[in-house]
RNA sequence: GGUGGGUUAGCCAAGCGGUUAGGCAGCGGCCUGCAAAGCCGUAUAGACGAGUUCGACUCUCGUACCCACCUCCA
């Protein structure tokens, strides 16, 4: 059924949305804003940097991972294939140092923090990568990866005095003229050499170093500068061992013994699940440079085209500080978790586009539950009006092209979540209204921007057409949710607690909560019958005091934990 | 010093050369026995200085301030 000569069907006959031709990404190399292009048509490559596994993870962490999860979704409701990569660095020299003085192996560090890394993303409804490598396991792919390197003339090993291999190899960072296409930066310390071109775009900047040659904001420690380097621009691919480096972190290659530099990890990760060229690699702003400059000139000098896109998510601030300069504060994802729902975490890390920074705080929270409040009411109010509660298939069946433009607008403009949501709480607005109309029958006199947005035709006015209305506007709210990661009734957090499992089977312990509460509303409502306010209150009050939030409606009394 | 990002009303945060962003908080109204929820309306903006323009928050230049990254080991 495949139909080759159309690009907007993959190779799998998956239909690619019109509004797939209209996204547009910021690039970090480029500096812009520009329109993305698939090298495959149909579907996207994606490489994300995960987390080096050696403490718990924090706040920080995980708003890189949501940002990346939300630009993953709303490429499959653009209707792409996506293969989505996010490694895990389980051997690193703060690995290894955490665990010598934390007395484990370092291979169970490693494993303890990938876990609780899965299971924050799991609460947050992150969804699983397609692929999830380790560094370890890709011990074949970096060696291959090095030989090719040193083939093409942009690396070099470091040789004893018996002419043996030490076990150190660096990236020879001169021979490679395209060095410093990603961030710009200067590479020069005595002026442009002839043939290097980014050391001449840098120069042409602007000069870094004073006239005496020095840079006093940039020193170059001493101690940091390895006397086997050529340049001091020059990286390790490959590194021998340190003297405290276990048995077990070293492994024989024809470089030598040794374990790999970072930046080569993840070059040789991402080729092996996508090839020579995909199509974005995302991460921390802060893993710019030097890590993906230098990924970027290993992935290039070993001949591959490597990434076309790189997208850089920005800092979680605390009080206007990077999150990781103030941790140990409490803000630990299991910390946070503790004391607020996780669909709450989940809506203030992704409240803001993903190159914003993210101030946390308590007012950064409470509007986020705020938020929560607005969303699930409006999902059950307009589910009683119309009788049901679509299905999750449904909402998830539902197309980029079906949803609302000013959400589709704003998401294919470099993912600008905030115009998104707010076209969701337009569309919510405008879905109240139309609860109201169901709820008191007066289908009449609509305003016409509702009846122009989610209106089949002509303005009619039976309650019918006001609840197919509603029903349109309750699947897209709900989707467009889902592509943020947050509909209410989606996993994780319909069984997390989250109000009102229309959707589902209600918990035992939910029913009988029911039984009980539907006794007291019963009653309460004989004595509103009977003008008895005073006791109608006392009930109402005693049920809060409980905790139970009782509303009054047209329809009758709900309640809702609060 | 280099590189990148930023400065929008009480707070958070968008688009846009002239037409309501949105949310939270506030105020007025509707609905309600009273609430809650919801709907309608509404005040307070665009760091500073110049320029382009019929018109700039939006474009250009300059200034100030804030934040981050700067060479294995975020």
């Amino acid at each position: 059924m495949t139909d080759t000569t159309n690009p907007t069907v993959d190779a799998d006959g998956r239909m690619l949305s019109d509004a797939a031709a209209n996204l547009k990404l910021y690039d970090t190399a480029s500096h812009a804003v520009e329109p993305f292009v698939p090298v495959q048509p149909g579907h996207v490559g994606i490489y994300v940097c995960g987390a080096t596994v050696q403490s718990s993870p924090h706040i920080g962490h995980i708003r890189a991972a949501v940002a990346f999860d939300v630009v993953r979704r709303w490429l499959l409701r653009l209707g792409y294939t996506v293969t989505f990569v996010r490694n895990v660095t389980d051997i690193d020299d703060k690995i290894l140092d955490k665990a010598a003085a934390a007395g484990q192996q370092w291979w169970e560090r490693a494993y303890i923090y990938e876990r609780e890394f899965t299971e924050a993303y799991d609460a947050l409804g992150v969804l699983p990568p397609t692929y999830e490598p380790r560094a370890t396991g890709h011990m074949l792919d970096m060696i291959d990866l090095i030989r090719r390197i040193l083939d093409n003339g942009h690396g070099y090993m470091v040789l004893d005095e018996a002419g043996n291999p030490t076990g150190d190899v660096y990236f020879d960072v001169p021979s490679w003229p395209r060095y410093g296409e990603l961030t710009h930066q200067k590479q020069t310390v005595a002026g442009a050499e002839t043939g290097d071109e980014a050391a001449a775009v840098a120069d042409r900047m602007g000069p870094s170093v004073d006239n005496t040659g020095d840079d006093k904001y940039n020193p170059v420690d001493p101690a940091d500068a390895s006397p086997d380097k050529h340049d001091p621009r020059d990286f390790a691919l490959w590194k021998r061992p340190k003297p405290t480096d276990p048995p077990t972190a070293r492994w024989s290659t024809p470089f030598g013994v040794g374990r790999p530099g970072w930046h080569l990890e993840c070059s040789a990760m991402s080729h092996r699940y996508l090839g020579d060229e995909f199509d974005i690699h995302g991460g921390g702003l802060d893993l710019r440079f030097p890590h993906h400059e230098n990924e970027m000139a290993q992935s290039r000098a070993a001949g591959w085209g490597f990434a076309r896109h790189w997208m850089h998510s920005a800092w979680v601030t605390a009080k206007g500080e990077k999150m990781s300069k103030s941790l140990g504060n409490g803000l630990s994802v299991p910390a946070v978790l503790a004391e607020h729902p996780a669909w709450v975490v989940r809506y203030a890390l992704g409240s803001v586009q993903y190159r914003s920074m993210l101030e946390w705080s308590d007012q950064t929270l409470a509007e986020a539950a705020a938020a929560y409040d607005r969303v699930t009411n409006f999902i059950e109010r307009a589910a009683a009006a119309i009788g049901e509660q679509p299905t999750r298939d449904e909402i998830e069946a539902v197309g980029a092209d079906d949803l609302p433009a000013a959400f589709v607008g704003a998401m294919n403009d470099d993912f600008n979540v905030s115009g998104a949501t707010a076209a969701i709480f337009t569309a919510i607005r405008e879905g109240n209204t139309l609860v109201e109309a169901v709820g008191t029958g007066r289908c009449a006199d609509l305003p016409a921007a509702v009846t122009a947005a989610w209106g089949a035709g002509d303005a009619a006015a039976t309650s019918d057409d006001v609840k197919a209305m509603l029903r349109r506007v309750l699947v897209a709210v709900r989707a467009m949710l889902d592509t943020l990661g947050l509909d209410p009734l989606a996993e994780p957090w319909v069984n997390g607690g989250a109000a009102g499992a229309a959707d589902g089977e209600a918990s035992p312990e939910h029913a009988a909560l029911d039984a009980l509460v539907s006794g007291q509303l019963a009653r309460r409502a004989e004595a509103r019958k009977a003008r008895d306010f005073n006791t109608a209150d006392a009930i109402r009050d005693a049920l809060g005091e409980a905790g139970i939030i009782i509303e009054d409606t047209p329809q009758g009394s709900t309640w809702s934990l609060k």
